[in-house]
DNA sequence: GTCATATTCAAGAGAGTTCTTGACTTCCGA
DNA sequence: TCGGAAGTCAAGAACTCTCTTGAATATGAC
């Protein structure tokens, strides 16, 4: 190969490259996966997201500045209020296959997984699975998580069911029905507990262990409220 | 939610989260994904990677180190040779994504690309589609990688014809096929020299946007020589 | 054994990242 | 208009990453 072209190819790698290195560099910090996946669920403040993922509220609003630079989050300013919220589908499926790979990798995460939810029903994983239930008239989809992210998104067909309500025993379930249950994915622990306690109220239940993210990553559309 | 309990959480978190981003943290450096995407072609030596990749080999190899420590590649020694490979099928997918969103948020890339690559034919861009042309049984698969990595990993029902021998003319193709080409991936040049010589021959010739690697990613087999 | 070769290791200068602190800007309601 | 609240900015100490250099290790050929 001439001089020229080598440079030009070792010039157009070195840009290219270093351009898309920019994305995990963005990624490889443990705060902003965090503040990823909760933004995942629905638009959030900084102080809000800064609470959850217990941070002060100066460093979230700096991780939240890298995400944004690199475009994987998105802001809408109203008042003195920011809210921040996933960009692209694209970028969920990115953060599902780090995980995969994580976890395929590091041992100590499964491991950490296993300490913290013990012997965790694995529920129904996949997305196929996923829609059949959903068209099956006797089963029904819950969705566990709090009102306000399920208003922003959720599975089609899903009907709302707060882990607080059902707590509170606020719903009355028919009995006849199978009730399959998610929440925010599969560090999210609200299905675990709401299929706990269907069950001990003798319904038939059954984990998701799929949250909206990862229904979009597969594909998946999801509804929103409003 | 009871203070052990948040507590347990966080500590949680932060341990699965902090594993977690060692993953993108081992993606995020130029040369590192440039020697990903060299090993996902064949497997190679430190030295050979170090100067295809442009670094020194003491470089090249502690970024190897990184990479391999992280669990995305493995090493094989034979004498005193280190052979690099890919880990896993995962590994491809995660690459392939990443690309993706990099491209989707950075126009700068697709600049860099047209810059480099000039008004490109997009050729045939989907699994599907080529699983269509493996079925066709009037065109034929042509893989223009040089030989050594077709040998390691190719397209099911592809033939090998390097650039360089094809540039050599040592090649005679029938005039009434149709001929499709692919070569590393989206960003290498190899497929389309091979269809603009061809297509000068007066042959039917498009370019296969895929590599092994984005094959493997998409849930594809690759056969290997012995 | 000796030598050349392939690779890794170790130390260190320089660059980049992280988190804290306190100040600054902007918006809204009283 | 003022005060409070939400968010951002700026500077700096502590830490980590990168790349170079030269030495160390290990293997195979002679």
């Amino acid at each position: 190969m001439p001089d020229a072209a080598a440079k030009r190819k070792r010039r157009f790698k070195e840009n290219v490259y270093g351009a898309v290195a920019r994305v995990p560099a963005a990624l490889a910090n443990r705060h902003r996966l965090e503040l990823l996946d909760l933004i995942s669920q629905r638009p959030r403040t900084v102080q809000d997201l800064a609470a959850e993922a217990g941070v002060t509220v100066a460093n979230a609003s700096q991780h939240l500045g890298v995400l944004a630079r690199c475009g994987l989050v998105s802001v809408e300013r109203r008042g003195t209020y920011a809210f921040y919220r996933a960009a692209d589908p694209a970028v969920y499926r990115l953060l599902v296959e780090l995980r995969a790979v994580a976890e395929s990798v590091d041992h100590e995460i499964v491991a950490a997984e296993r300490a913290y939810f013990g012997e965790r029903d694995p529920g129904i994983a996949t997305y196929d699975a996923a829609q059949d239930i959903i068209a099956d008239r006797r089963a029904a989809l819950l969705d566990a998580r709090p009102r306000e992210e399920y208003e922003a998104a959720h599975i089609p067909g899903a009907v709302s069911v707060p882990l607080e309500a059902l707590r509170s025993k606020k719903f009355a379930l028919p009995r006849a029905k199978r009730y399959v249950v998610y929440c925010r994915g599969p560090y999210c622990v609200f299905a675990d507990e709401a299929v706990a306690l269907l069950r001990r109220r003798g319904l038939d239940a059954t984990r998701l262990a799929l949250g909206p993210a990862e229904w979009v990553a597969a594909g998946g559309e999801v509804d929103r409220v409003g």
